[in-house]
DNA sequence: AAAATATGCAATACATAGGTTGCATTTAAT
DNA sequence: ATTAAATGCAACCTATGTATTGCATATTTT
C-alpha cells in the first residue's frame, strides 16, 4: 500500500456525519473544553452557590496567583459560563446557567444515543 | 502595598472550599477536558450510535490523519470514555457509558448549586 | 493629598496539545 | 510466498494553554 492512502478510505459507515457536523456538537466543545480545568472547575461551582465574587476573594481560595484567575475567568467568559460586572474598583463575576444548560444538553443527547443503540441491541437479540 | 501581596489575602469567603478541593471536580475536570474537543466529542457520539469500529473507519469521517484519531480515542481512554479491543489486525473502539454519567452528575451537583442559590435568594426577598 | 486596595496590561517562560511524516510491524487475502 | 491492509511507534513541528513577573492605572480609605 501506497504511504499514506489512509485519507483515502470510502467506507464510512453510515451512521458518521461527515462535514455537516452536528451543530450541537459544536457548540458543546468549548464549553466542555472551559470546564476540563480543575480550577476553572471549582470557579464555577464557587460562582454557582455565592452569588458574585470579585478576582480578590475568588484568588484566596486558590494557590495560583491572581492573573492567572483572571484569566481562568476569560476563559469561562468566552464559554459564556459567566459574566462579569465591573462596580467601583472591583469586577464581580457571575455564573451564567444558559451555557451549562447546553453542556447538560449535550450529556443527554450522546447518553440517549446510547440509550437508543442498547434499545436496538436488545430487540435485535430477543428475535 | 508591596508588589506580590495578591497571594496573601485573607478575607475567603466562607462558602470557598480551599485545599481539600471538592474530589467530585477533580474527578470530572479529565472527563470534561477530553469531551473539549469538537474531533472528541464527534468519536464520542459516533461511537455511543455506532457500536464498536476501527481507527480506520473512524478516520474516514475527519480530514485529519489516521494518527491523530488514534491519539484523540487515546485521550478519551484516558479519561475512560472509551476502551478498545484487538481484533485480528484491527483495534475496535466503543464507548464506555459510566464516566459520561460521572460528567451528568457534576453537571447536575453545579446546577443543583444554582437552584439551591436562588432558592435561598428568593426566600430572601419574600421575607 | 497620601496610602492602600483592586485590577489591568504586557512580556516572558515553559509545558502540553494537536497534528504531521516516515517507517516498522502485525494480520489477512490472493 | 507476496501483496495489501490496519495499525503501532517515534521524531518532529507549531500553536495554544497555564502561569509568572513587573509595572501601570483606577478607586477607596484615611
Amino acid at each position: 500500500m501506497s504511504r499514506h492512502a489512509d485519507r483515502r478510505y470510502n467506507i464510512v459507515p453510515r451512521s458518521l456525519p461527515r462535514s455537516p457536523k452536528h451543530p450541537a456538537l459544536r457548540k458543546s466543545a468549548p464549553i466542555f473544553a472551559a470546564l476540563g480545568d480543575e480550577t476553572r472547575l471549582r470557579l464555577v461551582a464557587i460562582l454557582c452557590a455565592g452569588g458574585a465574587l470579585s478576582i480578590a476573594r475568588l484568588t484566596a481560595g486558590t494557590q495560583i496567583t491572581r492573573q492567572a484567575v483572571t484569566k481562568h475567568l476569560h476563559v469561562l467568559a468566552d464559554a459564556g459560563l459567566v459574566r462579569d460586572v465591573k462596580v467601583g474598583r472591583e469586577r464581580l463575576w457571575e455564573f451564567e446557567p444558559a451555557q451549562l444548560e447546553e453542556a447538560r444538553r449535550s450529556l443527554d443527547a450522546i447518553a440517549q444515543q446510547w440509550d437508543h443503540a442498547l434499545h436496538k441491541l436488545k430487540k435485535a437479540v430477543e428475535q
